[in-house]
DNA sequence: TCCAATCTGTAGCGATCGCTACAGATAGTC
DNA sequence: GACTATCTGTAGCGATCGCTACAGATTGGA
């Protein structure tokens, strides 16, 4: 039986393989034994390569939002207007949500929702990263109030959080079967509430 | 010690800590052990009483949509129009969902969100009652654009699962801290997407 | 007053959880 | 080719899971 030496295994598709399945099941929905299974690793190497399975999950987390989560930190550094950032931003949440070729929605939305109060960590973690995005998006819109690309009686914190509802809302929908083409029509639909900046056209539309 | 004899304790008084429970920490994040300690009795009186712990979480979210989530059936109930309908669908929800008296969101949404393969039937089933909301709102907005309530280019599929989500992103908004001043302001911004009636005002504003 | 019925509390069942001790097997070093 | 280091597989740890057998305690009816 092969046995032993240097690591037989590539550390990264076993990371990805670990990704699709918490991404399936959540963090307390995943087991270690079902981990093993997808990895095509036994528990020892696990433990040696990622460290228990609550380090195992943010590295999974960071993986996740520089592989598939990729758009939203792209968006983030690439669009200089509030407008084309949220256009990104939930148009790119409905191309992605629903694509076939790995589980539905958004990971760090939907894989830490039931939190046994051992695993409140996780949750908070999880929980943490989704408001820092919405106060990043708060503070982006804030800028484009005062720069004069959006109506000076714009409520920075409530638009903020009517996008980010509308992407997690999107993901949720993604998950109970919702497809790409109703997810761009739902995408759309939410940009028409984006405010009339003082003269100009709104966003692109598709 | 006090025992036996007829039952001793209040079977609603125990559905409802039972739900209290459920809403924060989800199905599988539950135990029996959490849910003895809080309904106040112990193992064998809990089986007997609501049969095995899927039994009684089926229970519990009939009861929650006779109670908490009632304010959704009275809207489908008492509106006569999609606009009115979804009204109060949206507001309802902003209304309620980060009241300080329950746990934050809402329980159908929130519940099941990680499934372990071992409990992937209680997943599907308030999937299920979700998307037959949905369908049932899709339908509503169907007749709607028949009555020439709304415009016949109207997208009732797109539509339907617009305000969806937006009602499962407030439930996640509530659930990760946000206010019900804001949770209103999201509802407010939701529904500036509603298409224009043919010759009518939109939806009643605040 | 005594019995049958019913409920409650203790205690623990088998299974699975996250995690690890231990020993067998392989690679590089000299 | 022996030695050391490192990795892998088996096997199983204590804890907790959902669930239940059993017996003690209390009630209503005969």
């Amino acid at each position: 039986m092969a046995r032993s030496g240097p690591r037989t295994f590539d550390r990264d598709a076993a990371l990805e393989a670990a990704t699709l399945v918490f991404w399936e099941h959540g963090y307390s929905g995943t087991s270690i034994s079902q981990l093993t299974a997808a990895m095509k690793i036994n528990p020892p190497s696990l433990y040696a390569a990622f460290g228990d399975k609550r380090t195992l999950f943010t590295e999974v987390v960071n993986r996740y939002n520089a592989t598939y989560g990729r758009f939203m930190a792209d968006a983030f550094a690439e669009e200089t207007t509030a407008t084309g950032l949220v256009h990104r931003l939930i148009m790119g949440a409905a191309e992605h949500y629903a694509e076939g070729s790995h589980p539905p929605g958004c990971l760090v939305i939907a894989a830490a929702a039931n939190n046994s109060p051992g695993n409140a960590e996780v949750s908070i973690e999880l929980a943490d990263r989704r408001n820092a995005n919405r106060d990043l998006l708060q503070a982006r819109i804030a800028d484009a109030i005062s720069s004069g690309e959006l109506p000076a009686d714009t409520d920075a914190r409530g638009l903020a959080t009517y996008v980010v509802a509308v992407i997690q809302g999107m993901s949720q929908q993604a998950r109970d079967g919702v497809n790409t083409e109703t997810l761009m029509a739902v995408g759309e639909m939410a940009l028409r509430t984006w405010p009339v900046p003082p003269m100009a056209t709104t966003a692109r539309r598709g």
